[in-house]
RNA sequence: GGCGAGGUAGCUCAGUUGGUUAGAGCAUCGGAUUCAUAACCCGAAGGUCGGCAGUUCAAAUCUGCUCCUCGCUACCA
């Protein structure tokens, strides 16, 4: 798919405004967005690019109550970290918007509304987790429980934040309100679905027929890993106080559900843009280009017209929503384009585990940019260079510190130092004149030539890494210039040959000045105040008479600095602490249940038991069979511990056995009974056992 | 267990319409050099391309099986 556009809309993932960003969101998203609309943007394309904090969704109050705080208060304060971070980073957003302005609000609410009288929703009312005492449905977020999948015990309705699996209500084992502490109980209520089935034809059309071979493998596997499990109605409503009203008769208290607003967020800032800009407003607007008089209508154009390529850039986490349920909505609205793209990434590990700004293993964009405040760009540089773009990848602060030195101090920034002090030195600080060119300058201005048009070819590709090498290539291509001729040796005897050498390894450094700006957009302005130069297209890269002769040229600074091994391992350290911090702040010690009487307690008959045999359960990861002694019989109770014990060891063992639940078939076999186990903090299971060995079907009081 | 992604040099990663001696950067070793932030430049070494079998004149690349890692999903305390 090589489609000609007219123009580009390009979106960066909102991000969810309950918390810091870390860098993983930066590699995921941010930066190769960011890369790729300053190349759009350096070749005179027309692009509007738009993020903007999400700040609808369950989670926003639910942080506003670990904060004992508000909503409002959460958003903004996070929605201006956040915004800082990425204007410190040079994020070039046309627009940052936030989905709490009115105007995203009316774009949603115009938007259900449209396939709401399409008749493309169905209603259904279905049950729902109720809190008496609040007296409010509650949204996933605000029910916890026991995980089911790693036995964290705080685990959220939606989330375990422990072992990061999705969950559903219902799956929680005791779940219980955060509201009131209570169980919470069903009670029906009536949502408004999209019928995500009635587009699989279509779905498979679109993606797994015409998106096979230009979309990336890890999306597209995962699309079709979705669209073969069979697509299911997906409720668009949520009975919460926090969001956007749904905007039918008799909905109190209903909102749009987080992930179908948000997506439209882009849209809203599309149109925000143009309507600040027709206004001759800035607000939220911070246009990188001049949108030649805008009207208020001109988002239309990026949204509504064939000729406009839209690209999402998102983490893989997102796939579904930017791949499946978005382009469904749009389609079923009508009137809007579909992606042409969404070149998800992968993640970013950090020193060897998985980041989590929860659990404290992560590097947070403010926190880098603390200690680290005159460096955006080598955050930038060593994110690029290792981008999760077809596998999770890994950040450490060694490579950081490898990547500083021996790359950007070492290659780029030395390459131009070197050019400028010799200019200093002998040519009085202005580019000198051009001689007779020998092999090697027509050799040097040949490779030059290629590099604008290879690397673009990357950067279309979505190929970031590739690109961000090559640019280091060509910064290479002027050391070895520079080794080849040796000026330094020339200066004695034939100084106008020194001036052609000095001449063109300008030229080059004029050229790296151009092309690194999408990559390092400060860099390239300080190498481009050095130069005293600035020319601002990208085919001019190509060039090896960008520079005049008799040019004067600026103050010869240092592109980069060294880091020292100190730096280095002083955030290492800090890392470690965080992590250490984080677990002891949260210990997750389970509230205690609502009282029970001594009568409910009897009627649970608990014995001690011994294991005569374990086997392994087929298909199943968790699953052991044991035939337990209980005394009174010999039983068979399916265990969920296999993950946890093999068969072997569990033999022989005594075991705590509830014996008087009723039985249930579990994987096609009868379980009688129920082996208790203390689940530690990291889910971990320990057997509960007598102190001393008891006769097999002593009771437990 | 099902589905998806991945397993290539010490490290981080490229590389599939199957085709000559499998690539890059870093790290290592050797050489050259001193204009430059002791940096640059040249060269060497380093891989049974997770394993087994198959298709083929030819497999990192295609097929089947298998092992390992990650994600989603199922069983479960």
């Amino acid at each position: 798919m090589t489609k000609e556009y007219k123009r580009y809309m390009v979106t960066a993932a909102l991000p969810y405004a309950n918390g810091p960003k870390h860098i993983g969101h930066l590699a995921g998203a941010y930066i190769p967005a960011d890369v790729y609309v300053r190349y759009l943007r350096l070749n005179n394309k027309e692009v509007v690019f738009v993020s903007g904090s999400d700040e609808h969704g369950t989670a926003i109050p639910n942080q506003a109550l670990k904060e004992n705080t508000t909503p409002k208060a959460i958003i903004d304060k996070y929605d201006a970290l956040i915004r800082d971070c990425f204007h410190k980073l040079g994020m070039s957003f046309d627009i940052y918007h936030r989905t709490s302005e009115p105007i995203h609000h009316e774009t949603s609410q115009q938007f259900f509304k449209k396939i709401y009288d399409k008749g493309l929703l169905t209603e259904e009312t279905s049950e729902q987790y109720y809190d008496d005492d609040a007296k409010v449905f509650l949204a996933d977020r605000y029910i916890v429980g026991t995980c089911p999948k790693c036995g964290h015990p705080n685990a959220y309705g939606d989330q375990c934040e422990k072992c990061g699996s999705t969950l559903s209500p219902s799956e929680l084992i005791n779940p219980r309100s955060t509201l009131s502490g209570k169980p919470p109980v069903l009670r029906p209520t009536k949502h408004w679905y999209l019928p995500l089935q009635n587009y699989e034809g279509w779905l498979k059309e679109w993606i797994l027929d015409s998106h096979k071979e230009d979309w990336k493998t890890n999306v597209y596997g995962q699309c079709k890993s979705w669209i073969d499990a069979g697509l299911q109605p997906r409720a668009m409503t949520r009975d919460l106080d926090w969001g956007i009203k749904v905007p039918l008769p008799n909905a109190e208290g209903k909102v749009l559900y987080v992930w179908f607003d948000a997506p439209i967020g882009y849209i809203s800032a599309t149109r925000a843009l143009f309507k600040e800009l027709s206004e001759g407003k800035k607000e939220f607007a911070t246009p990188q280009s001049t949108f030649n008089s805008p009207k208020v209508d001109d988002w239309k154009k990026y949204w509504q017209d064939g000729e406009t390529k839209l690209v999402h850039f998102i983490g893989k986490d997102n796939i579904v929503f930017h791949c499946i349920i978005f382009p469904i909505m749009l389609h079923a609205e009508g009137e809007y384009i579909l992606p042409d793209n969404v070149p998800a990434n992968e993640f970013m590990n950090l020193e060897g585990d998985k980041m989590s700004t929860s659990r404290g293993w992560s590097i947070e964009m403010h926190e880098y940019l603390e200690d680290f405040p005159d460096k955006p760009d080598v955050l930038r540089y060593v994110l690029l260079t290792n981008l999760p773009e077809t596998k999770d990848s890994e950040f450490t602060w060694k490579d950081f510190q490898a990547k500083n030195n021996n790359e950007l101090v070492a290659i780029f920034g030395n390459f131009v130092n070197r050019a400028l002090v010799l200019t200093q030195k002998y040519f009085d600080n202005k580019i000198p004149a051009l001689g007779a060119l020998t092999d090697v300058d027509q050799k040097v201005i040949a490779d030059l030539k290629e590099f604008p048009s290879r690397i673009a070819e990357s950067i279309e590709n979505y190929r970031f890494r590739e690109a961000t090498a090559q640019l280091i290539d060509l910064a290479r291509l002027g050391n070895k210039y520079l080794a080849e001729t040796e000026p330094w040796k020339l200066a004695k005897t034939d100084l106008p040959r020194v001036g052609t050498i000095l001449n063109l390894a300008l030229q080059i450094a004029a050229s790296l000045s151009i092309v690194c700006e999408p990559f390092l957009p400060f860099t390239s302005k300080k190498l481009k105040d050095m130069l005293n130069f600035s020319l601002e297209n990208w085919s001019d890269a190509e060039s090896s008479s960008l520079l005049k002769i008799g040019h004067q040229l600026g103050e010869v600074k240092l592109l980069f600095e060294k880091v020292e091994d100190e730096v280095i391992e002083t955030q290492i350290r800090k890392l470690n602490d965080k992590k250490k911090m984080m677990e002891q702040l949260a210990q997750p010690v389970e509230p205690a249940k609502p009282e029970i009487s001594f009568d409910d307690f009897s009627k649970m008959d608990i014995r001690i038991g011994k294991i005569l045999k374990a086997e392994r359960v087929e298909k199943s990861k968790k699953l052991l069979k044991l035939q337990v002694d209980t005394g009174i019989d010999t039983r068979t109770v399916m265990s969920g511990i296999a993950e946890h014990f093999s068969p072997e060891e569990v033999i022989g063992k005594q075991v705590t056995i509830l014996v008087n639940l009723a039985p249930r078939k579990i994987m096609g076999v009868e379980s009688q009974g129920m082996i208790l186990m203390a689940s530690d903090k990291d889910g971990k299971l320990r057997l509960l056992q007598p102190s001393e060995i008891v006769a097999p079907g002593s009771k437990v009081s």
